[in-house]
DNA sequence: CATAGTTTCGTAAACGTTTACGGTCGCCAA
DNA sequence: TTGGCGACCGTAAACGTTTACGAAACTATG
């Protein structure tokens, strides 16, 4: 004998009383339900998960779906570990467990989606790192999951997302490097069709546009989103005949290896260029520290559960003000490497 | 009609033959099992998992349980999700999902683990972070659930397990830094009670007194394993009466914060201090270079993921060679950081 | 005391699969 | 003709829960 029919027989009293009991149901006597509860921590009974989802059509498992490989993401295990942390803190008051579903760099993550979601396995899932066009979203629309995406797709189905403000981080950014004489600025944007690249690279034309100055084609950087491809743009950019005066990062890891090489060239941020970035761990320990733009990634977790919890039909209310779409602010830290000024001529 | 009834229906055969033709059992006529195929295929038929969880008893499931924080595990950047790209290579052979069970920091990863696994959530475990004590492994052993560590532990219970080779780290290292006439050697270990602190500690002890010298205790420093400890470390060893010579550091990210602080008092590493590291992927862009010990953590997660199912009944005899228990290799890179000499007095 | 209402519990069906078992059919050999 | 055998397929039980329904016991009300 086993599991809930163990703890039955144990007790001398039906499965369906036992169940009741340990769900919180309304119409089992006090004393009863205590018992159960003693008896279900003495024996270790723990319902079995596949039993449970059968019966009820739902599984009580969240999935948050992200890529492997930082080729692919940009961003390495501490973005993702503690945005993580957001979600799982609103998750785990719901009795809802949270799983990690990692796609392999080798596999397509629509084939990963479908292969891996859709017998019923989440009750919800979070997208991260959306393409440009994502099949994923229509594949989930269709089938009713409910979802939220982190980041925006041209191809939305009308799901929820939130996505970083890379706009007015375009904005705010091009601003301030205009603002202090810079009339050629870089800009860079990861290497594959992950839809941030061009809605910053967009914005930031636009807002040098309002300035009533170009976006120069051969000043738009792509790479891979690590030290590697840091280091790589940095060199292309002081190889141009004319290089730019300033430049604005748009991956985190990038300004180590882009740091590095402007190094060796013997040219030093804030001193001779002016680099704006994203905040990282790192981002107070390079020299000069960088300035950059920051998140609270906790609470951008905490924003995607509340979300993707009012989506779900089961929790209808919960969350009544939780923001349907929302774009995320970046906060500016100053550091040194944007005090670099072009002189008037 | 839902599910295989559904399809049944469709066909005009029974639900068993759709079953035995979607499993490729033997008894099943080759254009039944076609039609079933392409039937399938067309209605988007995929089986619930948790129906067919139920009947097998298994769950196809691999959990690979972390911990989110980098104050906590030490890994920044990538270590974690290069690893698991190597598992879920391995596993996506054997028709196996694996997911990423993230404990919070917040959270007991032994009150989590019995929360979410003891339900028969998933066929197999991978455990990182082991601890010195670790009663997750005293769990997972009394309620026979197959599972590998990354990481050897005190309360090991026969399972198998892999871990660094921080004993062969701590011999090369010290060795190579006393060849070079150090003789007052400072190490670091991470501030909570991860096993690897107390095994690298103790070797590094152990090679210094072959070679005659102590291991001085205020030369040991403990810090969180990312940026800030290592900016800590370097202000507190800058601090001393009598600086040590050289240094091992055995995390990861660390060296960003050691070098900085370095840095700011005019210190440099491999001139004036010699320093020896972990490899990550900054490593080859901090200036000097730091020489470092470096892994494949793609193989070290294959190697992970065989071992694991060489201990599952269900896969017995797949891999018969993978190792049981492998202490696994770390390579030494050369940098500059340590080239660094004591002069003969 | 009769009746209605309330509290508590047991019974059994249902969720979507897999699989043991037995049945049908056609074929071949004796 | 008969028996045996192999190929193929249908039937139904089983997995471990939850929950609708109804029964029983008790309480309150007239």
């Amino acid at each position: 004998m086993k599991g809930i029919r163990r703890l039955a027989q144990h007790l001398d009293i039906s499965i369906g009383t036992v169940s009741r009991a340990l769900n919180g149901k309304p119409d089992v006597n006090d004393e009863t339900r205590k018992r159960v509860l003693e008896a279900a921590a003495e024996l270790g009974y723990v319902p079995n998960q596949s039993g449970r989802s059968l019966r009820q059509g739902t599984t009580n498992i969240i999935g948050f779906m992200m890529q492997t490989g930082t080729e692919i993401t940009g961003q390495g295990d501490t973005f993702f570990m503690s945005v993580f942390d957001g979600v799982q803190a609103v998750f785990a008051r719901h009795k809802l467990d949270l799983v990690a579903l990692l796609c392999s760099s080798e596999e397509d993550p629509s084939d990963y989606l479908r292969r891996v979601v859709a017998r019923g396995f989440a009750d919800g899932l979070i997208l991260s790192s959306t393409q440009r066009r994502d099949p994923r979203i229509e594949f989930l629309a269709e089938r009713n999951i409910p979802f939220v995406t982190l980041g925006r797709s041209l191809t939305d189905a009308g799901q929820p997302w939130i996505d970083l403000d890379f706009e007015g981080m375009a904005q705010a950014a091009i601003d301030r490097l205009v603002a202090r004489g810079h009339r050629r600025i870089a800009v860079t944007r990861p290497h594959d069709d992950v839809n941030l690249g061009y809605i910053f690279v967009d914005r930031c034309r636009d807002a040098l546009a309002a300035h009533g100055l170009p976006l120069e084609e051969n000043l738009i950087f792509r790479s891979t989103p690590n030290e590697a491809g840091g280091y790589q743009i940095a060199r292309d950019l002081l190889a141009l005949d004319k290089p730019p005066t300033a430049i604005v990062l748009i991956n985190e890891t990038i300004a180590i290896g882009f740091y590095q090489a402007l190094s060796e060239a013997g040219v030093k941020p804030g001193r001779d260029i002016a680099v704006i970035g994203r905040y990282s761990p790192h981002a107070h320990f390079l020299s000069p520290p960088l300035t950059c733009f920051r998140l609270s990634l906790r609470d951008l977790g905490i924003a995607l559960a509340e979300t993707l919890l009012s989506a779900m039909p089961a929790f209808k209310g919960h969350y009544p003000d939780a923001p349907a779409n929302k774009v995320w602010p970046l906060e500016l830290v100053e550091g040194e490497s944007d005090t670099f000024r072009v002189p008037l001529r």
